[in-house]
DNA sequence: ACCTGAACACCGTTCAAGT
DNA sequence: ACCTGAACACCGTTCAAGT
C-alpha cells in the first residue's frame, strides 16, 4: 500500500519559491509592461491569491530590488584586455543585458534608489577604472557616469518602445545607439585623460 | 446698485488654473514626498474633487511632465565663461534646482522618458559643448552623459533623503557631492580631450 | 511551510450633470 | 469655464485562519 502524503492546500503543483515569484514577474516584464506588473496580475499568473505573495517577498519594492540583482548579476564584466576596452564592453553588455528585458532599467533603477539592491555593479567598474591607474574618487567617478548614463538612457529608450508598442505613439526619430555610444566615448575619453595625468 | 455676478460653484475662492495645481503639487513634495502625490489628494489639497483636476490636465503623467518643465526651464545655463567652466556650471545648476524640491529627480526623469517633457535642456547643454569645438553627436553626447548623470544620482539621493527622513533607514554614509564632483569632472575631461583632438 | 478568506484604505479615470 | 456626484476597475498590504 502506497502511503499518500498529505495533499498541499494549492489545487494543483508544488509550492513556489521566491525564485518561482520572480521568473513569473520576468514574464510579465517580456510580454506586457512595468505597468501591467501589479502584485494582484503576478499572483494570477502563479495561480495564487495576492497576498500569498507575502510569504515570499515582505514588499512589492523588495521583489523588484531581487529582480534588478538577478538581471544586474548576469552582466559580463569582461577580466581581461585593455582596461579602457573593458570599461567600454561593461557599458555595452550591461546596455545589451537591459535592452533584453522590457521595462528592466526602470527597474534597476529603482532599485539602487530603494537601497535595497544588493549588487555591487558600480564597484565592479570601478575597479576596472582602477586598472587604469585612476585613484578610488575618480575610478568611483567613471564608475557612476558610466552606470548612470547607460540606465538613464535605456530607460528612455525602453520607455519610448512600449509607448510605440501601444501605438500611443510614434517612432522618436532618434537614435538610441548612436547617443550611448557617444556619450560613452566621451566618459572613457574623460578616464583616459584622467590616467594619462597621473603618469 | 451693484450687480451681483452669478457665483461659481465652488463654494469659496476663484476657479483654479493649471498653475495652481502645479503650485499645490510643489507643495506636497516640498512637504511629503512623490509617494504621496496622489491626484485625490491634490484635489484636496485644493479644495476640490479629484475629477476636478482632469480639467486642467489630461492626466497624472501629462501634469508631473508640465510640472519637471516648470523645474527645468529654471536651471540657468551661463551663457559667458569658457566653455567647460559653463558645462560644469550647468550641471551644477541642475542639481541645485532638484535639491531644492524633494523627489523632483525622479519626476523630470519619469518626464523625459514618457515623452511628455517639452524642456530643450539637453540640447541647450550640447549648444554649449559646440562652443568648445566638439562636432554635433560629441556635443550632444556630452550633454547626455552630464544630464543623465546628474538626474540618476540626484535621485539616489533624494531617495535617501526621503527614507531617513521616515527612519525607515539610516544614514546611507555616501558623499553624493563629492561622488557627483568626480564623475562630473570625468566627462568634462573627456569633453576637453575630444576638443583638444580636433585641433 | 505555504496558502486562503476577508477586509482596509487607498488609487487614476470617465461621464453626465450642475452653475 | 470650472466644478460636483457617482461610479468603474483597479491597487498594496495586513491578519487570522486553514492544511
Amino acid at each position: 500500500m502506497s502511503r499518500t502524503v498529505a495533499a498541499p492546500y494549492r489545487v494543483s503543483g508544488v509550492a513556489h519559491t521566491p525564485a518561482d515569484v520572480l521568473a513569473a514577474a520576468r514574464g510579465i516584464l517580456a510580454q506586457h509592461s512595468l505597468a501591467d506588473l501589479s502584485m494582484r496580475r503576478l499572483a494570477t499568473e502563479l495561480g495564487v491569491r495576492p497576498n500569498a505573495l507575502y510569504w515570499h517577498f515582505p514588499d512589492k519594492q523588495t521583489m523588484l530590488a531581487a529582480l534588478a540583482d538577478d538581471l544586474l548579476d548576469a552582466v559580463q564584466i569582461p577580466a581581461d584586455g585593455a582596461w579602457d576596452q573593458r570599461l567600454t564592453a561593461a557599458a555595452t553588455n550591461l546596455r545589451s543585458t537591459l535592452l533584453s528585458l522590457p521595462d528592466s532599467a526602470e527597474v534597476v533603477s529603482s532599485a539602487w534608489a530603494s537601497g535595497l539592491s544588493h549588487s555591487d555593479l558600480t564597484a565592479t567598474v570601478a575597479a576596472v577604472a582602477s586598472d587604469g591607474g585612476l585613484p578610488p574618487p575618480a575610478a568611483h567617478g567613471v564608475a557612476t557616469a558610466i552606470c548612470r548614463l547607460t540606465i538613464g538612457l535605456t530607460i528612455e529608450e525602453q520607455t519610448r518602445a512600449q509607448m510605440e508598442r501601444l501605438g500611443v505613439t510614434g517612432p522618436s526619430g532618434r537614435d538610441f545607439t548612436e547617443e550611448f555610444t557617444q556619450a560613452l566615448a566621451v566618459i572613457v575619453d574623460g578616464a583616459r585623460s584622467l590616467a594619462a595625468a597621473r603618469r
